[in-house]
RNA sequence: GCGGACGUGGCGGAAUGGUAGACGCAGCGGACUUAAAAUCCGCUUGGGCAUCCCAGUGCGGGUUCGAGUCCCGCCGUCCGCACCA
């Protein structure tokens, strides 16, 4: 063996054995037990960044340990590779999305092998192929036909410059964050899919979810927002009818007042005969959309003049247009009950209006005053009529029951999930297969004439969606009745796309988007691992793709995904010079540099020295600032690029550092000093593997010991992703071989060692095998261990005096209680701290320890 | 405002209620070398600077023979949601 490992020529070299031999191909015939691991895969924005690394990482590691363990994995790759940074590009460089696209997948997959990533290439896509996007057009056919889509009028965010549609984070303090242009809203109407359809459901399948984060499950739980109250209708003075909701039925006694959303069809009719009321609603309207507005939002209303007649009193309630009420959530009207909701509380010390109590700690308590807010908590009903007495939740039925009775209300459920729109205004999509025709109305493109394929020649000069203007792609005959019609020009949401790319992955026949019998086979996935960002909607969005399926009788999975890991970010330390403020834009969020401040301020790590008496620019030898350790981003310049680690440190130290000491669902901070050592370690494991001799004598059975506990802890370890700990392990033990003198165990332990360290250092780890072993490291087998190893036959116990600790004694496993009681009380450090003074109770817990109280 | 997570050496972090600080990074001392790099050995929570003793896991209480870990109350940091009736 060489002195050094060289991962400039090693990396390569074992790259191209892997593929050669098709080492990661899964087997869809295996009859061998099946592990499904998969990261969530990336935008092709053209570069790899360290987070990538890291996600891959960690699948990379438990792919290749399942695969050692005898499982038929399979490890997927692809790319989510429509979206707007591609028409982006098309605007900004002339360039074709598409072009720009698959550019893009060559050198990012270029970059993924040389990470040595034990994936199945033959399975890659891309979500811009038409044979991935076709098929998914026959899903959204299917699930058309199933009912689960429709259209309808929705109001979106429209830059009237760009001529597009924007997503709320694109609008920026009520412009366009591009154009700058006034963003306005307009009605357009778009395809939804019908995800409250399955909204039970989905909230009942995250009971199922035992190995998912509580954080993730939380998160959408509190997305779909389940509710449970009371719909009714008032009787309005003026005849009408007008439905509220409320969770709160058990304090309509307290009701003072009735409010509605400015866009409710009552304000809305008000506001015809009035130009006060319209100018109101316009106010409304034009109300802030940002966090900070809407937390100083004063509320504010309109009496319309109408009354409400209260159900249970027949008092008339005054009808107010309020700021506050919501028209897309329950009926966008509401009852008012000022003392046990401090929204309305707020509104009713504004207008005047009663604020009456109606639930109390205590009977004794119904006159006691407000102390300035609402009290929203529990207790029991006062002022209440027939339902005084009662607690919060027996008065919750009582009113239902009797409204149900009476039958002017009923009690109803209610969610927070809205349906998916799944329309885009734009070109790098999957075109929505269907056809406007004036005598049929909206026609399915039929399924023998898919994929609707997207037309290469297209113009990005002028603003605006470039389907819609398409000289020829848009018309078509009517599929129907064959007169002229047009086509859908909107194109799908790119969530829909990774909405089951998963299921693609594990069966890719060209005739249809996937066999039942095959995902069958392969799902759920075993371990899906990205980041946290998608805790909402791509996780929410794809397992109701899934239950869809299943519905519609293409699947026999519920849930896609049996365990969910979100990996921490990556972090580095900021730099800037001495002397230039953090900007004011870049507290909180921001990601954007205020126009005062220049981006130039802040320094990359290369651009900067550390030195014994400071952190200094390289360049002017001025002194440099050393900020927060924050998430890197290229407006911080805290950025290392994995490429140039890898030419330097070679794929196996980055990927090990990837692992190292952090928690792999915490934040990692990226130190050159950490990646430095990874690189030593590198070589240290190389030096170690080189004293392998075949021949030596002798046994070693400490040495024995710490090999098989080693590989039995980081196997525990890596199945639980915990991959510092499985780390902290090989350095135990690389440290036990190297006290070590040469023997058989020694010999025995550096295999072992080397087997342990594949999946995390591939590279490395072939090159030493191939003077060690037999073939490919890749395709070696977990190293077995002998239980009766694992058991040590001498234990250390701690012996305390009254809690704490005075000695501490080596003895064999399983030494009676007496013996250690005894043998404690001989210890001279034990007789010094007892100090004469009689023990009253001994504490001994075999094979921990002895506590004598005194 | 609501919900959640987390506070352990200079840093990242280990610790089924049972020896706090494993392992790594950084630092210090030494060996090797003409020298440097690389490598190897040792030390590294604070204090008294002695085999040893005292204090110590954000702060204040509590439960327990024994608490980083469990309970109660604070403080701080981070994240998510946000007028959802």
């Amino acid at each position: 063996m060489n002195e050094r490992f060289d991962p400039s020529q090693a990396d390569e070299r074992w790259q191209r054995a892997w593929d050669e031999r098709e080492c990661f191909r899964a087997d869809d015939a295996s009859s061998k037990p099946r592990s499904y691991v998969l990261e969530m895969f990336p935008y092709p924005s053209g570069r790899i960044h360290i987070g990538h690394v890291r996600n891959y990482t960690m699948g990379d590691v438990l792919a290749r340990y399942k695969r050692m363990k005898g499982f038929e994995v399979l490890h997927p790759m692809g790319w989510d590779a429509f979206g707007m940074p591609a028409e982006n590009a098309a605007m900004e460089k002339g360039v074709h999305p598409g072009s720009w696209t698959r550019e893009n997948i060559a050198n990012m997959k270029a970059q993924l092998k040389r990470l040595g990533f034990a994936l199945d290439w033959s399975r890659e896509l891309a979500t811009c192929d038409a044979d991935y996007y076709g098929q998914e057009q026959a899903l959204f056919l299917d699930l058309y036909e199933a009912g689960l889509v429709y259209r309808k009028e929705s109001a979106v965010n429209w830059d009237p410059v760009d001529q597009t549609v924007l997503a709320n984070e694109q609008v920026i303090d009520g412009r366009g964050w591009r154009s700058g242009a006034l963003v306005e809203k307009r009605k357009l109407s778009q395809w939804f899919l019908k995800i409250t359809d399955f909204a039970e459901e989905l909230l009942d399948g995250l009971g199922t979810l035992d190995d998912w984060p509580e954080k993730v499950r939380l998160m959408q739980e509190n997305w779909i927002g389940k509710s449970q109250g009371m719909q009714f209708a008032f009787t309005l003075s003026n005849g009408e009818k007008l439905e509220v909701y409320t969770t709160r039925p058990d304090t309509i006694f307290g009701a003072s007042f009735v409010a509605v959303a400015a866009d409710h069809p009552v304000a809305q009719a008000v506001a015809e005969n009035s130009a006060e009321a319209q100018s109101f609603v316009e106010t409304c309207r034009a109300g802030g959309t940002t966090a900070a507005e809407l937390e100083t939002a004063e509320k504010l209303g309109f009496d319309t003049g109408l009354t409400a007649r209260h159900p249970f009193t027949g008092e008339d309630l005054p009808v107010y247009i309020a700021n506050f009420v919501l028209m897309d959530y329950g009926t966008g009207a509401i009852m008012a009950v000022p003392g046990h909701d401090q929204r309305d509380f707020d509104f009713a010390a504004k207008y005047g209006l009663p604020i009456l109590r109606v639930v109390a700690a205590s009977a004794e308590d119904a006159g006691k005053p407000f102390e300035g807010e609402a009290e929203a908590g529990d207790g029991i009903c006062v002022n209440s009529d027939f339902i005084d007495g009662m607690s919060v939740a027996e008065a919750k039925a009582a009113v239902i029951a009797r409204a149900e009775r009476e039958g002017w209300g009923e009690g109803k459920t209610q969610y927070r999930l809205r349906d998916w729109g799944v329309s885009r205004q734009r070109y790098w999509g999957t075109p929505i297969p269907f056809i406007h025709c004036d005598g049929c109305g909206v026609v399915p493109v039929p399924k023998e004439q898919l994929p609707v394929e997207l037309p290469e020649d297209v113009d990005f000069s002028t603003p605006g969606n470039p389907l819609l203007r398409h000289a020829t792609w848009k018309h078509v005959d009517c599929p129907k009745c064959g007169k002229p019609a047009t086509r859908e020009t909107d194109t799908l949401d790119t969530f829909v796309d990774s909405s089951w790319y998963f299921l693609r992955f594990a069966s890719q026949p060209d005739d249809k988007p996937f066999d039942r019998e095959e995902i069958a086979r392969w799902l759920p996935v075993e371990q899906y691992i990205g980041g946290i960002e998608h805790a909402i909607l791509h996780l929410l969005y794809a397992r109701f793709w899934t239950r869809a399926l299943k519905r519609i009788g293409k699947l026999d999975v519920a849930e896609p995904f049996a365990s969910l890991f979100t990996q921490g970010m990556v972090t580095h330390e900021t730099y800037r010079r001495a002397g230039t403020n953090e900007p004011a834009a870049m507290d909180g969020e921001g990601d954007f540099d205020s126009d005062n401040e220049p981006a130039s301020k802040w320094l990359s790590p290369e651009e900067v020295e550390k030195r014994a008496d400071g952190v200094f620019e390289k360049a002017t030898g001025l002194p440099v600032e050393v900020g927060r350790v924050v998430k890197m981003s290229k407006s911080k310049k805290n950025v290392v690029d994995p490429d140039q680690i890898v030419a330097t440190y070679g794929a196996d130290a980055i990927r090990w550092f990837m692992l190292s000491d952090s928690p792999p669902e915490r934040d990692l901070p990226w130190s050159e000093a950490g990646i430095e050592g990874c690189g030593r370690f590198v070589q240290r494991l190389w030096r170690i593997f080189s004293q392998f001799d075949a021949a030596a004598q002798g046994e070693d059975k400490a040495l024995d010991r710490k090999r098989d506990q080693t590989v039995a802890a980081v196997a525990v370890d890596i199945e639980a992703l915990s991959f510092n700990k499985a780390v902290a392990r090989i350095y135990e033990l690389a440290s036990a071989i190297e006290k070590a003198e040469p023997s058989a165990s020694r010999s025995a332990a550096i295999r072992a060692l080397l087997l342990v360290v594949a999946p995390m250092m591939p590279h490395l780890a072939e090159e030493a095998w191939a003077t060690i072993g037999r073939g490919l490291v890749a395709d070696a087998a977990w190293p077995q261990v002998d239980a009766a190893l694992l058991v040590e036959d001498e234990v250390t116990i701690a012996v305390q005096v009254k809690g704490k600790l005075r000695d501490t004694l080596t003895v064999a496993k399983g030494t009676a209680k007496e013996e250690l009681e005894a043998l404690a009380l001989a210890s001279d450090k034990v007789q010094r701290a007892l100090d004469g003074a009689e023990v009253k109770k001994v504490i001994v817990v075999p094979d921990r320890l002895v506590n004598l109280v005194a």
